[in-house]
DNA sequence: CATGAATGAGCGTTCATTCAT
DNA sequence: AATGAATGAACGCTCATTCAT
């Protein structure tokens, strides 16, 4: 159990640093400390792997969403945690979450592959939560009118632009989080 | 010369579609309708004919981001200008934008690779040219007082991350760009 | 382990025949009847089953060197002993000796490729020993008194050429071997 | 012309340096500042440039060979002529001796090549040459009774051995002429 | 659970050579 | 006389994978 574990943590550094199809079957091995047979014991496939480890991060991203409160005083509160909880896990998983945006372009081409439909997922609840907020905001009056689709459109790309960069320092998160918000709250609130 | 564009042709359709590690040279040269060999001839090799592509498409990028005119009525006409460029530049060199943005995270781990340098550097200019927009504007009272450094990071982050959406309908792009504009427009100006 | 001794002795006769350059791996692999990449799982690279081939080789080589008997009554029999043992070496191992002795150019050309410094070293081994024979038998009177320094190379040269004929009936080596002893019996004794 | 011959002492350098197989035609035509079909054109082939120049070279051995005096004082002078004329002839052509002597072994393994007839050819004639010595020294009573043929060949064996040594330094040649003439001569003469 | 041995397929690259110009 | 463009064949090598142990 303790060697596979060795493997998929292994293996998340390799993808992380070099992406998918740079990262061979060996030097994850070697990395881990173990042969290279084991891959395919575990995970029957080098694809096996990659799933697997897509699965766990996918796992843990769902779960720490569905934590999210339902309840907030307000529509941006709700936008608030959404943001917040996006840079905590890029901040917690920083090799997890540069696998999942940058590593695999030939995977997310076949729409049919588990990763590619993991990723659609993804952007499909948080274009609803956001979107969902937006109409709600906009109703209530907390925000101005704004398009929401398009609104959706550039939430969504610039948390995910946030997430692409890699080794920030804490303090410039901090302060980076704190103008992000800042710059969130003056653009939609009326 | 006509052959050799196919190549390149052939070669960022294929590298935006896949990534620079999962496209062979054999499928390039099928694809550009020549034999293999040829890419050896013209480019050296391989990493030799990503080279070449990605210098030309900077070329491309940095003579249109020099175009940008100096003077403008406020430093918000600045910043749009900046956005509208990069929207521009997606539209007509999707495939371009795509490799630049995603196709190769082995060759931006070695900061050594022109391609790495060439990123690194984008990154540099960009940044400058926002935050003297930011310093300037906030200097004659056109901004808010916002935190320069953070807020040139989350607008560099919202840049990319709207860069990197691939196919998106004629129509939308407008309705993205707009909204984009307006949410700067109310967030940064006083 | 019985695939991998087939391996360096298809090679031994490959190399031996037409030279390290002028031998595929392929063929080597065909002629040993085992798949191209066994030669990489088990000697990592061409370069490096050359290297193991070499190592062996001078392994039996100076093994068999350093069993020469130190104390012989005359200082030519300590010469006898030295051209009967390469004569032995050349008969026993013919395609070891002549790709030592010509397979790869290229090779001896990179002083720093083992396989030079092999060569290097068996070459001052052979005119230590000739140049020793030489100067304690001149001071005792059993040789004339000739000019160490020249005759070491000129014995060195002899031997060397004698060696790189391929394909001597045994009898021939008899009646050479014979000549060659008388030879340098009357060139040499006072 | 100029670039016919630029192309020839350019291979000679080459195939000298690193043996017929690891010298592309690539290279030939770099170093000679040509481009690679020049070859074809004069040449024909890769191979033909290599007969051409070992042509040349036995056509410049042969007629030093045949310029030896054919009456002498001694038998042994005549064995002198021969020698001296190899040192002499790997003074002059060390690179194109030791493309003859060691550049290709592949082309001497089939015999129905030219080289591998040239280098046949020319070592018939210097067996008869050296034997027909033999003989007539010894019917004279000027040498010993050695046996004819394996004498023949240990000294066929030597020059070969002498002519292999690449860059000696010129001092060194004397000395060593002197001593081989040395040591012949107390061989042999009676 | 884990590995050493082995492989088929495919990789990027180099080769000598050809041919239109 | 000489070359730029192009190629078929072969090169050494790496890949993910299999299988007996």
């Amino acid at each position: 159990m303790d060697r596979k574990k060795a493997l998929t943590s292994a293996a998340v550094k390799l993808f992380a640093a070099n992406g998918f199809d740079a990262t061979s079957t060996a030097s994850i091995a070697q990395y881990a400390g173990v042969t290279e047979p084991l891959i395919h014991y575990h995970f029957k496939s080098k694809d096996g792997l990659f799933t697997h480890i897509l699965e766990t991060i996918f796992a843990l991203y769902f779960d720490r969403f569905d934590a999210l409160p339902e309840k907030t005083p307000t529509e941006f509160d709700k936008l608030v945690n959404l943001i917040r909880f996006h840079f905590r896990f890029a901040e917690d998983y920083p090799d997890e979450t540069y696998i999942v945006i940058s590593a695999c372009p030939a995977k997310l081409q076949d729409a049919a592959h588990v990763c590619a439909q993991y990723v659609a997922n993804q952007g499909q609840r948080m274009s609803r939560y956001i979107s969902e907020c937006l109409e709600r905001g906009i109703a209530s009056g907390e925000f101005r009118p704004v398009p929401v689709d398009a609104t959706t459109g550039l939430l969504l790309a610039m948390v995910n632009g946030l997430m692409r960069r890699k080794s920030l320092r804490l303090d410039e998160i901090e302060g980076l989080l704190g103008a992000v918000l800042d710059f969130c709250r003056q653009a939609l609130c009326a």
